[in-house]
This record gives C-alpha cells, sequence and structure tokens, in this order.
RNA sequence: GGUGUCGUAGUUCAAUUGGUUAGAAUGCCGGCCUGUCACGCCGGAGGUUGCGAGUUCGAGUCUCGUCGACACCGCCA
C-alpha cells in the first residue's frame, strides 16, 4: 500500500498514529544530526524527520541521495512537533519513518516548484508537467474543475441533457478558418473540426430535445491571443420554444449560480442591458468594462472652426474625462501620449486639457482655444474642477476605438478596474449584417442562423445594414463571457438570409441542405448561447491569460512546445492518405 | 501578413550607454552544524552573451539578417 493518508490530512490528533504517505520531495533540510524532508502531494505538504543518532542507517543512506523532487513512500510513527509550523496546516506534527522507500528518483528540475517559480513562461510551458506540481497552476486548474462541476450541477437541475456532437464534421465557407482533417477513405477530401456544434444543436432542438448543453471543444484555425487558443472549450447551450427574454433570464441565473457556488459572490440579477450602438458611441467598444464608467463624449461641433487644423480636418473630434487628474505631470502626459500613438492604437496625437482645481485651464492647445471654448468641452464632459480631459480626433470608427483603448488604460492608472468587482451587462441589438468593402458583400456578424428583430425586417431588403438582430451577447469586466441569438426556424426566412449573404440557391444546398431539409418537418422556435469556458475560468481566477486555466496550452505560434507540434507526418502517411507536400514553406 | 518589446551561468536578472579576466541572487556539488521549516555558515563548479554577418583598434552593448518568446493590429460568423 502507497499510502494510508495523504500529505495535507494529519493533525495533532493523529498523533501515535502509524501512517503511511506518498510524495515528492519538496525540500531537504540537513541540520547536521537531524534531517528533515518536505513531502508534497496534491494536498499539502507533511514533514518527514530523521535523526541521525537513531534512524535505521540504510535509511538515512537513502535520505542521503534524495534530491528535489524525489518521489518517496515512508512509513512511521506521527509525533508530536518539538518546535512547531503554525504556518503550515501540518505544522503540529511530523513523521518519524522507520521505512522509507524511493520511488523514483528525480533530475534537478529546471526550474523551482514554488508558488513564486523562478521559470520564465517558455520554460514552464515545455514542462509544463513540473508546472502543474506548483500550486497556483493545480489551483487553477481544480478552479476550473469547480466551474465545470456547478455548470453541469445547474443546467442539469434546470432541465438540461448534455449532449455529444461529432467532431469530424465538414467545413464550411462562412466565419473562422477550419482546421481540417484528411479522410483516408476517400482520398482527396476532408473532415472539418468543429468551430462550434451550431447546427447540431439546431438539429438537436428539431429532434426535440428541448433544452441542451455541451462543455465542447472547439477549434478554429486562427491566430492566438492572450484570451485565444485555436482549440478552447464552450458551454454550448440550445433551448426550444423560448424567446430572447427566457435565455437571458436563464443564464443570468447560471451566472449568478456559478458567482456564489464557486467564488461565493453574490451578483444581481437581472444584469444591465445596453444596445451595440450605445455601446460603440459610449464606450468604443461591444464589450465595455462598466466597472467605471468615464464614457465618451463628442465636442466635435465644439471644436471645429476654431482654426485648429487637427480638429477642422476630422471627422470626429471626442475624448474622456479622468476624474481628479488635472495634476497629472508633463512626463505622465507624455507617457499616455505615446501610448496612443503606439502602432497598436493608431492616434497621432493627444489633446490634453487640464480643467485645474481653481477652475481655469491649461490645455496643449491654448494657442488655438479661448477659456470659454475649453470651459464649453468641460461642460459637454461633464467635468469638474480638478478634472482631466483627453482628447483624440480623426475618422469616428477608428477614434472611438482609439479612445476606448485609452479609457482602459486610464482605468488601469486610476485603480478604476477593481479585482474581486464584478459588474455584468448583456450587450444587445447587434447589427445582422456587416459590410465588407473587400469583397463587397455582406456578413453575418453572428452566423447566418441568427434572426432579425421582427420591427426591423422591413429593411431587410432596402437597407440591410441596419437591421438588428435578436442577439446578445454577456460582458463582465470587459470580457466578452458568451453570446448567442434567437434562431431562424424557417425555411424561407433561412434562404432569405443565405441571399442577402451571397449564397446562390445550389451553394445554400451544398452547404447547409440538411438544415434546410430538416426545417421542413417541423421546427420549434429556438435560440442558445454558447460561453468561452476558458475566459470563465480567466475571469474567476483573475487573470487575463486563459492559458493559465488550460492543461496543456498552446503557445502564442500556436505550437505545443513540450510535444513540438504540428509536425511532420511520415511518408507512408502522406501515402496513405495520398497527400503530397508541395511547398514546405 | 504587420508592429512593438525581449533574448547574457541550470534559473531570474545586472554589466556605469563601445573599453581590463562578463557580475549578483537563487539553484547545483562538497564540507560543518541536533529542532529546521525560504534553516544557517564556509568553499567550489558553472558562460560560444540565441544564431549569422557587418561597423570598429575594440561589440553583451551599434547596424542588418535570421530564429525563438510575449503582447497587440489584421484575422477571430
Amino acid at each position: 500500500m502507497y499510502r494510508t493518508h495523504n500529505c495535507g490530512e494529519l493533525r495533532i490528533e493523529d498523533k501515535g498514529q502509524n501512517v503511511t504517505i506518498s510524495g515528492w520531495v519538496q525540500r531537504k533540510r540537513d541540520k547536521g544530526g537531524m534531517i528533515w524532508i518536505d513531502l508534497r502531494d496534491r494536498y499539502g505538504i507533511t514533514q518527514l524527520a530523521f535523526d541521525e543518532s537513531k534512524t535505521d542507517k540504510n535509511i538515512l543512506e537513502a535520505v542521503g541521495k534524495c534530491g528535489r523532487e524525489y518521489v518517496l513512500k515512508a512509513t512511521g510513527k506521527v509525533v508530536e512537533r518539538y518546535s512547531k509550523n503554525d504556518k503550515m496546516p501540518t505544522g503540529d506534527i511530523e513523521i518519524f519513518p522507520d521505512e522509507l522507500e524511493i520511488l523514483s528518483a528525480a533530475k534537478t528540475p529546471p526550474f523551482t516548484i514554488e508558488n513564486e517559480s523562478d521559470g520564465s513562461d517558455e520554460l514552464r510551458m515545455k514542462y509544463r508537467y513540473l508546472d502543474i506540481r506548483r500550486n497556483p497552476v493545480k489551483k487553477a486548474l481544480i478552479l476550473r474543475h469547480n466551474i465545470a462541476r456547478e455548470t453541469r450541477k445547474y443546467l442539469d437541475e434546470n432541465g438540461f441533457l448534455e449532449i455529444e456532437t461529432p467532431n469530424l464534421i465538414k467545413s464550411t465557407p462562412e466565419g473562422a478558418r477550419d482546421f481540417v482533417v484528411p479522410s483516408r477513405m476517400h482520398p482527396g477530401t476532408f473532415y472539418a473540426l468543429p468551430q462550434s456544434p451550431q447546427t447540431f444543436k439546431q438539429l438537436l432542438m428539431l429532434g426535440g430535445l428541448d433544452k441542451y448543453f455541451q462543455l465542447v471543444k472547439c477549434y478554429r484555425d486562427e491566430d492566438l491571443r492572450a484570451d485565444r487558443q485555436p482549440e478552447f472549450t464552450q458551454i454550448d447551450c440550445e433551448m426550444s420554444f423560448v424567446d430572447k427574454e427566457d435565455i437571458m433570464t436563464q443564464f443570468e441565473g447560471l451566472m449568478q449560480h456559478l458567482f456564489k457556488s464557486v467564488l461565493n459572490v453574490d451578483i444581481d440579477t437581472p444584469f444591465n442591458r445596453m444596445s451595440w450602438h450605445d455601446a460603440m458611441e459610449k464606450y468604443g467598444t461591444d464589450k465595455p468594462d462598466l466597472r467605471f464608467d468615464m464614457p465618451i463624449s463628442e465636442i466635435t461641433h465644439l471644436a471645429q472652426n476654431k482654426g485648429f487644423k487637427v480638429f477642422d480636418s476630422v471627422e470626429y473630434v471626442g475624448g474622456i474625462c479622468a476624474e481628479k487628474s488635472a495634476s497629472y505631470s508633463r512626463k505622465q502626459l507624455d507617457e499616455l501620449t505615446k501610448f496612443v500613438q503606439q502602432p497598436q492604437v493608431g492616434a497621432k496625437g493627444l489633446v490634453y486639457v487640464k480643467y485645474n482645481e481653481d477652475g481655469s485651464f491649461k490645455s496643449s492647445v491654448d494657442k488655438f482655444f479661448t477659456p470659454e471654448d475649453l470651459k464649453s468641452w468641460a461642460e459637454a464632459f461633464g467635468a469638474k474642477p480638478g478634472d482631466l480631459l483627453l482628447i483624440l480626433a480623426g475618422n469616428k470608427q477608428e477614434t472611438l476605438e482609439q479612445l476606448s483603448v485609452l479609457r482602459l488604460e486610464m482605468g488601469n492608472r486610476l485603480n478604476l478596474r477593481t479585482p474581486g468587482r464584478y459588474v455584468p451587462l448583456w450587450v444587445i441589438d447587434f447589427p445582422l449584417l456587416e459590410w465588407d468593402d473587400e469583397t463587397k458583400r455582406y456578413y453575418a456578424k453572428h452566423h447566418p442562423f441568427t434572426s432579425a428583430k421582427t420591427e426591423d425586417i422591413k429593411f431587410m431588403d432596402v437597407d440591410p445594414g441596419k437591421v438588428r438582430a435578436n442577439a446578445y451577447d454577456m460582458v463582465i469586466n470587459g470580457v466578452e463571457l458568451g453570446g448567442g441569438s434567437i434562431r431562424i426556424h424557417n425555411t424561407l426566412d433561412q434562404q432569405r438570409m443565405f441571399n442577402l449573404l451571397g449564397f446562390s440557391e445550389e451553394e445554400a444546398r451544398a452547404q447547409f441542405g440538411f438544415l434546410l431539409d430538416a426545417f421542413q418537418y417541423g421546427v420549434p422556435p429556438h435560440g442558445g448561447i454558447a460561453f468561452g469556458f476558458d475566459r470563465i475560468c480567466a475571469l474567476f481566477g483573475g487573470s487575463d491569460s486563459i492559458r493559465d486555466y488550460i492543461a496543456f496550452p498552446k503557445n502564442n505560434a500556436g505550437r505545443d512546445i513540450m510535444l513540438d507540434a504540428p509536425a511532420r507526418i511520415s511518408e507512408e502517411q502522406l501515402k496513405e492518405l495520398k497527400l503530397k507536400i508541395v511547398d514546405k514553406g
């Protein structure tokens, strides 16, 4: 037997028991005469003690060999410590082993297995199995497990069925790039890995299953980000005989349950709602962080025709008001200017107006504007003495986006993005379609199965860009956690949608014939939502990167540096698949 | 596809802005120490400064290329 107890559970009450524990050597302290080993497993650390004058010679010899991360099995009596450690749960006791077995020797690990490791990200990813031994990584994976368990519990209790859908499916032209898998039995043809089980879950509704969910891997062959992996997990859900309100209420409930059961945090329902249009105008983004307000105000009409060419020559002038920041130094303002001028942000420059405590103004454009002008701006911003106005100008769309980035930066600098505080929001009334200038056609903003708002259907033929969708995104603290829609549920509307997207009837049939056929056999009105499970984990864990919550993530370039994947395959494999590599890049 | 930052002992970083033998901490190895728990003390080993070219009397430092890591833009219905 390898253990009677784990390394985290023995207490003073267990004094006198004969126990066996197994684990890894966290640390060895040789004091001369006395030697201690901290033995670690998933549950904690227990100290082994060895007395050079009393412990068996063979055991001492084995102890001498032990280095960090050796795997040991130790049997002995639990004794009360002579000097206790109140920082450890097991700090009152230790074990004097009378048997010790080295189960596995270990090379010295390339980085320290401590809460604050000395290893870089790259090194820790290469040796991810060692990294996982560290408490922060272990905790993140436990958090992920807890969120998964509570998701299943809530959805089960609400009548949802977890149903698996296939991973080898068919490539579709819309949306993200597909990962593709060659078929051996049908040379020259390919499966695609699903970007989401979208059509399957709709067919499950046709199948009458009513309420479906799945914790499901999805795959998108696009470039990575801190919050984007090529394979990721969704909480994918669909319901029948529901409208938008039913779904929003149901999944506010899920989120409320997760916050309460996993973090013991109370969040209020119903969540606030904001139209996509308002979000873009007020915050420059469709996923505003509402832990702080600092909305964007437009002052184009106040700032133009006063002789300042930069403002006169543009479509849009607007900015944000940072409270109590008029005392910002030249250096800080230069930093902000540099920040917005980074190519990633792309602003040409930054105009500031300090609304001083004494009511006077100091700005970078004093040459062009009178104090009265600046006062009118301050009023437009709702600014008070002591506030700092930060103003950008340019093309409207781009400037709003730049202001949204600047707003988040100011939120960070002013510590307004409080960790542990959660402000949920539904963003609704998304445009159904997006015009693409390059290909001169509309694309579905969400996906081609999303229905239009009834009152906007009249614009469908005359001004499709104006049609709003029955879609909703859940945003918490500026993170887009999930989104969904009420689906189209009749053949005619679906065909009209494919038409708008430029599909010929034949193309629509070839791609989605099974769905159009299915729609002829009695379709319940239905809709659903999908959450980024990894993002929920990162939000709950307080991290910006989902990699910390994935056991074996891919790096920035989509590689698994532990496996060294992707990799070449053998000539035999290629032959079997009837594939030929023409250009190795 | 593009932009930016970075790359120096096993590891994390430094090197006075181009100048002697590239340092520190930590880890590792050896020795001492009977109550440690980030133990302590003494000693030791450890380097093709990612790789390649160039400028220079002289390059870790400057230039170009290349490879890699990270963040972002494009992309992600």
